[in-house]
DNA sequence: GTAGCGGTACTCGGATACTTCCTGTCCGAGTCGTACTGG
DNA sequence: CCAGTACGACTCGGACAGGAAGTATCCGAGTACCGCTAC
C-alpha cells in the first residue's frame, strides 16, 4: 500500500505557495526547479491540485499557480484526496456473497447485514483521514518555522530570484 | 493508494480459521474454494501470514493451514502488516535537501532537524495503525456472531464437508 | 505622442510512452497415508 | 497376523507470465506581454 510519491511534492509545493503568499502566480516549472523534479510530472500534480480546487492556475507570461485559499483552510487531507482520490484504500468486494459460502460466510445472513471486516477497517481509515484533516498547511509552516525561522525567508528569496 | 486484494482474502480466511479451531489444518485450495478464487493466489497470501507468523504450515495430506495463536491475539494489524508489509504509505523522499534550495526548504536548517510533513503524515498513519492494532480477530468474530449467529456454525459445516 | 495591432514567448492542459508493482499461474520439493510384501 | 517398505497422492513453497496503475514525457491551445506601425 503505497501512497503515489507526488503527494510529497504536492505538499511542500503548497507550504511554498503559502510562504510565497496569493498575490503573485509561480510556474510548475519552477515549483519543480527547486526540488530538481521533472517539470511536466510536477505540473501534472498541480493540475490535480487544481482541479480540486486547493490552487488556481493561470495561462501565460506571469502565470502559474497559487493557493486558491489561506493555508488554515487547506488540509492535508484535501492534498492526499487531491493526488490519490477520494475512494477507500480497503475495497471491499463482498467476497463472502460468492461460492459455497451461500450467502452468509463470514459475515452476514443476508445482504442486509454490513461486512464486519469493511467495517473495521473503514473505522482505521477514518481515523487516518481525521488526522490527516485536523492538520492545515499552516499548521506545518508555523511547525517550520519554528524549527527553522529562516526557511520561509530562505523560499522568498530563491523564487524573488528571475534565474530559472 | 490502493490497499492489496489480498488482504480482505487474508482476513476472511483468518475468520474461517478460528471458527474451524485450531485442531484442523485446511488447505489452501479450500479456503479459496468456500469465496470461489483462484487458489494458487490465496496460496500465496496464506504463505505471506505463514512467514509473518499469524498461521503455521504443514505438508502432505491432511496438511493446510491453521492459526498459530488464539484469534484473540490476532490483530487486523498484524494482517495488513503481513500482506502488506510493514512500511509506511508515506514515502518521505527528502526532496527538501535536493535542488536549488539548498539544505532548507520547507523543514529544516540543517539535516537534523525531522521533515515536518513526514511528522504529519506519520502521527495519521499512526492513528491508522492504532486502530487496526485495537481491532483482533476475536472481535470482528464476536461481531459476527451477533450479528448473523449461524455464521459459524455454517462455516463449519461447510468445511466439514468433504465435497470439493 | 498615443492608440491599435501583430508577433512572440510563456504557461497550462491533456494525450502519449515507459517502468514498477499487483494479480494470477505454474511446476517442483517435501511429507504423510496407504497398500503391498515378506517373515 | 504383524512389521517393514515402497508407492502414490496431496500440500506447501517459490519461480514464472500477464495486466493495471504509477511515473515520466511531449506537444498543442490559450494568453499576456512587448514592440512596431499608423494616425
Amino acid at each position: 500500500m503505497r501512497m503515489n510519491e507526488g503527494v510529497e511534492w504536492a505538499v511542500h509545493s503548497c507550504l511554498n505557495l503559502a510562504w510565497l503568499g496569493e498575490d503573485r502566480a509561480v510556474p510548475a516549472a519552477k515549483l519543480a526547479a527547486f526540488y530538481e523534479l521533472p517539470a511536466a510530472y510536477m505540473n501534472k500534480q498541480l493540475q490535480a491540485l487544481a482541479r480540486a480546487g486547493i490552487v488556481t492556475s493561470t495561462s501565460g507570461p506571469r502565470g502559474g499557480f497559487r493557493l486558491a485559499r489561506p493555508p488554515e483552510k487547506i488540509t492535508l487531507m484535501d492534498v492526499v484526496a487531491a493526488i490519490e482520490g477520494s475512494e477507500e484504500a480497503f475495497r471491499c468486494t463482498e467476497i463472502r456473497h460468492r461460492g459455497g459460502s451461500g450467502s452468509g460466510s463470514a459475515v452476514s445472513g443476508r445482504g442486509d447485514t454490513p461486512c464486519a471486516i469493511h467495517t473495521s477497517m473503514r473505522k482505521a481509515e477514518l481515523a487516518w483521514r481525521r488526522e490527516l484533516a485536523s492538520q492545515s498547511i499552516a499548521d506545518i509552516a508555523a511547525t517550520v518555522d519554528e524549527h527553522s525561522p529562516a526557511a520561509a525567508e530562505r523560499v522568498r528569496r530563491w523564487f524573488g530570484d528571475t534565474r530559472t
